[in-house]
DNA sequence: CTCGTTTCATTCGATTTACTAAATATAAAT
DNA sequence: ATTTATATTTAGTAAATCGAATGAAACGAG
C-alpha cells in the first residue's frame, strides 16, 4: 500500500491512518447526503453539482468553466444546464464583454435551491461546531483549511488522475 | 440559512463560515477524485462503490444488505454486480446457511482494485501530510476525527448507510 | 410431510440520465 | 477571408435506475 511509496516510521503511518480513516469517514458521510440533498430538491446529483459550482462562482460561470471543472465535456454540461434552465434554477445570458461566451447564472430560486440543499449537512455541522469549546473551534477552522489545501482540486481540472485504463488504443481503426 | 437556526455571534459565524468553506473544498476534490479514480481503474462510479463496500465488508456481503447500504433497489444491485462479475472483480456464490442468499464476494483481482483505487487520494494526501510538523499532524488527526464523528452518517434520517466500519484490522503494521 | 406464504435474488421491460463525438452557428481574432 | 474560440444541436451509446414478474428456497401451520 502506501509502504511502497516511502519509508515512513511506524508512529508516522498511525497517524496517517487514523487520518485517512477520519477523512474516509467523512466522505462516505457527505456523499450519502449528496445524494440525498439531489434527491430532495429533485435533482440528479450531477445536476446539483451544476447549480453548486455556480453557486460557489459567485451566481454566474460560463459553460467551459465548468466543464473542466467537473471534467465532462461541453455538450454534456450543455445538457446538464438545459434541466435546469427548464426547472428555472439557472438562466443563459449572452456575455457583453464576449458574446461568443454564454454566462450560466443563478436565479432566485436556484439561489434557493443551492442554498436550502446544504441545509442537512450544515445543520448538524454547524450545531456541532458551536457545540465545541473556543480553542476547539478555531483549531478546527485551521485543520479543515489544511487539508483542502491539501486536497485542493485546483490542479485536477487541468491534471487528471493518472489514468491507468485511459491509455486504451483505439480500436476498429480504418 | 443558518442564521435563522440559532442566534449566534459574529466571530463565531465567521469561523463556521470557515470551516464550512473549507468543507466544500475537501468535498468538491473527493468528489473529482472518486470520479477519476472508477475511471482509472475502469469502472464507474457506482461500481467502484459496491467494490468498495464489499470490501469494506470484509471480502464479501449480500445483495440485500448492498441495497439497502446504496439506497437503491435489488434489482440495480443486481445489474451493478453483474458488471463486476464480468470483469472478474466479484463473484457469486451461494450461501450455505441459506442458499437464498447469494454472497457477493470480492476475488483477488478486486481486491486489487479496490486497494489500488484510493491510492491517487492517499497519496496526495500522505505526501502532503508527511510534510507537516509534528503537531500539525496530532492536530490533523485529532481534528479530522471529530468532523467524521461530527457528520457521521448514523442518525441520517433515509439513509441506510449504517457501517463505518471500516476500522479492520491492521494490515501492514500488525 | 405438504401447502401456502414469505424472503431473496434475478430477469424482463422500460425510462431517465450522463456522456460523447461530430456537425453547426455565432462571434472574435488574425 | 480565414482561423480560432464558444456554445449548442444532433445522434447515438452506455449506465443507472425502477417496478413487476419469475424462480428458488426457507418457514410455518395444519
Amino acid at each position: 500500500m502506501r509502504a511502497k511509496l516511502k519509508i515512513i516510521s511506524e508512529t508516522d503511518m498511525d497517524r496517517v491512518d487514523e487520518s485517512l480513516i477520519a477523512l474516509r469517514r467523512i466522505l462516505r458521510s457527505t456523499e450519502l447526503y449528496a445524494r440525498n440533498l439531489a434527491q430532495s430538491a429533485g435533482l440528479t446529483p450531477a445536476q446539483l453539482r451544476v447549480l453548486q459550482i455556480v453557486n460557489s462562482k459567485g451566481g454566474s460561470t460560463t459553460p467551459t468553466a465548468l466543464a473542466s471543472q467537473m471534467g465532462v465535456s461541453q455538450a454534456t454540461v450543455t445538457a446538464l444546464v438545459d434541466k435546469l434552465v427548464a426547472r428555472s434554477l439557472v438562466a443563459r445570458e449572452r456575455s457583453t464583454t464576449d458574446r461568443r461566451q454564454t454566462n450560466v447564472v443563478i436565479t432566485p430560486d436556484g439561489l434557493r435551491t443551492a442554498e436550502t440543499a446544504p441545509d442537512a449537512l450544515q445543520q448538524k455541522f454547524v450545531q456541532a461546531f458551536d457545540n465545541l469549546a473556543d480553542w476547539e473551534q478555531a483549531q478546527l477552522v485551521s485543520s479543515l483549511e489544511r487539508v483542502a489545501a491539501m486536497l485542493d482540486a485546483e490542479d485536477m481540472d487541468a491534471a487528471p488522475v493518472l489514468a491507468i485504463g485511459e491509455l486504451k488504443p483505439a480500436e476498429g481503426s480504418g
